[in-house]
DNA sequence: CATAGTCGGTTGCAAAAATAAACTGACTCA
DNA sequence: TGAGTCAGTTTATTTTTGCAACCGACTATG
């Protein structure tokens, strides 16, 4: 094994999504981007990149490549459920900034599509049926570990 | 204004946290790791990237350096609540590799210290009090935005 | 006392990746 | 016919990374 945090998912996660431009494409995704043009524009990022980026998310399964022309034939580009569920951890990151980069005030919000609400993200322990902070956290090696990770 | 996207939180938390390694330092912070060659030996970094990594941390005020002795001056780094409240977003990332780079085994679980049970994370309607999932989840501009973001 | 080892870096260099800009190919529209 | 659009690819330049050697202050060993 190459290093000995390998089997976390954490750093798996990483070697995913863990680079510069890849969060920030999905979350363009999210936000109902579909097409090159549009995410280029909006992102600023190179072409050449942002192909190259666009081909690893479809190779990863994280979006899916969908024709909407032919002659000559266009993609555009979906998240498939695969990414569709990193939304937890966009929405954790984007909490983070709003804290912490814009002092609480937040440029967006996410809200409850049925009631306008502005959601909340917890960590929950269902034993004690209650929401947790940091410091209540153990983190223990699980079914598919190889070794102790503290 | 460089790009269309520089008033999202997201961004400014990929700014900081958002390169190869600081997550994995923070992740090994989280798990009490103090030492510069701790982290060095852990995750397999080099140690001009380590060293560099760690004083934009401690400039972003996400870690702070504590000496634990003189003759020679030595420090530690450790985690501020500013970095500490990074903690939702390592659990999403690692949530989303336990599922979809592990099959659903995780290499490591995080446990509620009191109890020992395997913790879950939520996105919580406060209005509804109940848990949602992506599809329920719209973003608006908030009081920050400068700008629709949709 | 000399020498080796540890710890936490810094420096220099080659390789890899990001960036910017030009170019391509298949089409549409005037 | 000619310009424009869209989705890339290619090429050249700049920046970042990764690796290895070195450094300074100390400690431990013979």
């Amino acid at each position: 094994m190459a290093n000995p945090s390998a089997e976390c998912s954490i750093q798996q996660t990483l070697d995913v999504i863990g680079d510069r431009w890849m969060l920030l494409i999905i979350r363009n995704l999210f936000r109902g981007a579909r097409r090159f043009g549009e995410l280029e524009e909006d992102l600023g990022i190179a072409k050449n990149l942002l192909a190259a980026r666009l081909n690893k998310l479809v190779g990863a399964g994280i979006a899916e490549r969908v024709p909407y022309q032919d002659r000559p034939v266009r993609h555009e580009y979906l998240l498939t459920q695969k990414g569709r569920d990193l939304s937890p951890s966009l929405v954790a990151l984007m909490k983070w900034g709003d804290r912490w980069c814009n002092e609480g005030s937040a440029p967006t919000v996410l809200v409850h599509a049925d009631c306008g609400t502005p959601l909340m993200q917890v960590t929950h322990c269902p034993t004690c049926d209650d929401s947790l902070d940091p410091g209540q956290i153990r983190s223990r090696p699980g079914p598919g570990a190889q070794e102790a990770l503290r």
